[in-house]
DNA sequence: ATCAACCGAACGACCGCTCAGTCAATTGCA
DNA sequence: TGCAATTGACTGAGCGGTCGTTCGGTTGAT
């Protein structure tokens, strides 16, 4: 709160006399690690930097030498979540380019990525309210970023087969993943509330966008 | 936190000498007013009993006649927003029933009306992960309920028209408004993002869910 | 005079953050 | 090699402040 100046995390700005940078990334490292499940668990507000520095493995004393106050550990956080975030979807649909995967397989992978996320994608709601506008538009822009990998990855391999109009396909597409990451929060918790099992959501979602691509509700592969 | 018993708010339950129950009902309804943009604005751990105080108009140990903790403030604020938004989503598909509105203006409606509860929305969100798990299955039950009425009364429009394949249709927009209140929010995230109007958004959905009921995306009227 | 209604100073707990100091490893000098 | 001196890393008691809550006292209508 008075450390504004750290807040931008640049690595020069770290507010200590400690000078392995080498260090500083583990410990920060450290620090995200143990600090994940305790905001998804209490909520930013509720966790305490004692909680922090303790589930990471030190003092509180230790834990301004690697961060200039606790809403720095929030910027970690966040920062190291949406490259999570990002690099499973990609990894999850990487396989739909070299046509090892059916269509059905891709969407099917993306929304189990999607869920394992769970947790993260909740906490990025969760505190997008804390942090400044340009740290809200940069998750905005990640979860964009994740639909457009998932659409294209979609009308890559649905390319192959015989679709109508594509571009009124994609719209449809954009529209009902515009931001998935939330509908996957929103979704979920329906599901799990009917009992239903992850597995049946994913396998709903599957149909509902194949039928989407395919007019009549059949890929053709 | 230590007033347990005053949380599930049996009228008798008032920890206070205050005999008049009108007015208990009067200034717990000022305490709600007030404080229902103090938590969408500022989050429920960052809102203070005193600014609480201050919003309804009084001090803080008035504050404490007509509510045992800080939580009852937050249980009385859940328990009002669920009952406006069900009402309000009502009122607007309540046209539907005699015929004065056709299915497109009817879809409109209620995304608008969403649109409009989208602070109080996003507070029952935002809220729901410090509420005991019997008042979040309230919630998510207040969700499908909306989810059928709107649904409902698609149908019942839907109807005098020509659809093929009505459960299947069914399906479709239960799933596409499956927690819609979670979706709307994410939508609207979304298309203030790319500087859509409110008005564009709600046109898209009009679309896109007339074109989940008639097949060639043209309603008959 | 009575008493429901209201007030606000005060209390105890807790929080983010600081800083004087400990400790072990390394360095400089004999 | 032996011995201070220095330094990087770490510590935790404590500071200043805020928060939820309490309680003794005031107010004003009856």
């Amino acid at each position: 709160m008075k450390n504004k100046i750290t807040a931008n995390l640049n690595a020069e700005g770290i507010p200590t006399q400690i000078k392995n940078p080498e260090l500083v990334r583990e410990r920060r490292r450290q620090i995200v690690d143990a600090t994940v499940h305790l905001f998804v668990e209490h909520g930013y507000h509720k966790t305490t930097t004692r909680m922090i520095a303790r589930a990471a493995g030190f003092s509180i004393g230790s834990l301004y030498e690697y961060v200039g106050c606790k809403e720095d550990v929030l910027y970690l956080v966040c920062e190291a979540i949406h490259g999570e975030v990002q690099r499973a979807v990609e990894e999850a649909l990487s396989g739909s380019g070299n046509g090892r995967s059916t269509l059905a397989e891709v969407i099917r992978e993306y929304f189990h990525v999607c869920d394992l996320m769970n947790d993260h994608i909740l906490l990025m709601y969760q505190v997008s309210q804390f942090l400044p506008k340009q740290w809200q538009i940069k998750a905005l822009e990640n979860e964009l970023r994740i639909t457009d990998i998932f659409i294209n990855a979609l009308l890559r391999l649905a390319g192959k087969g015989d679709i109508p109009d594509i571009d009124h396909k994609t719209a449809s597409l954009v529209g009902h993943n515009i931001s998935v990451l939330g509908q996957m929060w929103a979704f979920r918790r329906w599901y799990l509330a009917k009992n239903f099992s992850i597995d049946e959501y994913i396998a709903y979602q599957t149909k509902f966008i194949l039928g989407l691509v395919f007019q009549n509700g059949q890929p053709k592969e």
